[in-house]
DNA sequence: TCTCTAGTTTGGTATGACCAAATTACCGCC
DNA sequence: GGCGGTAATTTGGTCATACCAAACTAGAGA
């Protein structure tokens, strides 16, 4: 992009140890599920110190190649699509403390979702049809467990992540539940909400089942819209203003 | 969620200092592009060693929070989005080596960007047209220097991001880019393929000033499905058989 | 006021040591 | 011989210290 005269950055020691054993990873050398070498052995191997092992072992658990419990042999991970949403979990959280974090990224959730409703009422399969009616079972049977119509409503949501048939999807579902999940926690739930959130659940699924993109969009729109609402009420008692979507 | 009875994953010295520290930069005590204290300031004020100081700083330095140059004093960075697409950067890249990954990615790109140019030619402001004509203006401008018409091609479509009025479609939009321009970097580009980029873009361009979402959105899976048939090429060069969209 | 330089500070790495928790080896008992 | 529990060993986490080279700073000189 631009000419050579850049503070070039130097290249730090772990970076190498990190780089090959992420080779070693790829590779299959290192397998999946298994533990890493200890340290004492890699910093013979790369002939550093430990320092620098650490240091490699450390950038390798932040960025999910590994998962480092305090105390116990690094295991080798093989990422997958959600190890890139876990990845950028607290930084998201981080920004999420700012009201308008919360909306833009409802409103990407929102407009992702959108997408998917019109795609399924025009693409949708056998299998995702009766994928949606048994989530939609799922969530009348809970109407009167809150804890559990939640949850049920969650895998409502993403069977419609799953009908993209694109595993980044149902990744990003996760990370969407996951960063909004505290907000929806702080939710009243009723009954009444609950048989509110069901129809609206299977006005969309109706929707799908007559092919109609239009109508299942506007429904997956006011369903989501609703919900919006009593998330801003969970901002209302701390004072904070959010607009509608 | 579940009782205590877990690994109960003990706390790392270093976690406590990453919160410490975040806590200030959020609070602002550590204002943005101001260098963090020295290590050895930290490790006085907190009462630990140098090693932990230094875990902590790689660690933040990983989520973001600060850049870290070798050999210089790491900086505050207050996050936004972009710093959440870079954080998965290297994962992302990681998992592109599979074919199907770039697929998946492309697939995802293709889908969001479906519903940007339907939304464009709904809701597409008087500011949204004028920054597309100005695009495509740039586009034809460039059609005889591939390079440059490569730049002023993504910049068409991160026009295209942008009208989304959410701060995270940029972002998003620059991840994609980063993350598939090596494989466009390796397609081969001509002025006829410039001509008919141009013309694919003209047709979403005109399908938006007319408000017509169909056609809008046709003319971008068009386009899209008929880059990714070069970007096919540069694998089958390597021996890897991909599909089509 | 600016430039160059010598001195100081600071991050990167190497050692070596110690602790507590995790793992392994071992042993006696059914 | 298989098994459960204990002792010995290994391993990750932390600390203290030292040294180097690069970055920074301050002061001398033009």
């Amino acid at each position: 992009m631009n000419a050579g005269s850049e503070p070039t950055n130097l290249r730090r020691a772990a970076d190498e140890v990190v780089a090959d054993i992420e080779a070693r990873i790829a590779s299959g050398e290192l397998k999946n599920d298994k533990p890493l070498p200890t340290e004492r052995e890699l910093m013979e191997e790369f002939g550093t110190s430990r320092t620098v092992i650490r240091e490699a072992v450390a950038q390798l658990a932040n960025r999910g190649l590994v998962e480092a419990r305090p105390r116990f042999r690094p295991v080798v991970r093989r990422p997958d699509y959600s190890t890139v949403i876990d990845a950028t979990g607290t930084i998201v959280r981080y920004m999420l403390n700012e009201p308008d974090g919360v909306l833009n990224l409802y409103r990407s959730r929102v407009f992702i979702e959108r997408g998917l409703v019109r795609d399924a009422a025009l693409h949708a399969t056998k299998e995702d049809i009766a994928a949606l009616k048994a989530a939609l079972a799922r969530n009348k049977a809970a109407l009167d467990d809150s804890d559990q119509f939640f949850e049920s409503d969650m895998a409502f949501h993403e069977v419609l992540f799953n009908t993209s048939r694109n595993p980044i999807f149902p990744a990003v579902h996760k990370g969407f539940s996951a960063w909004l999940a505290p907000h929806w926690a702080k939710m009243d739930r009723s009954r009444e909400r609950n048989l509110a959130n069901y129809r609206a659940h299977k006005a969309i699924f109706d929707a799908i089942l007559e092919r109609d993109p239009l109508r299942a969009e506007e429904a997956l729109v006011e369903h989501l819209r609703g919900a919006w609402e009593f998330v801003k009420d969970t901002f209302a008692e701390d004072g904070v203003d959010v607009p509608s979507l």
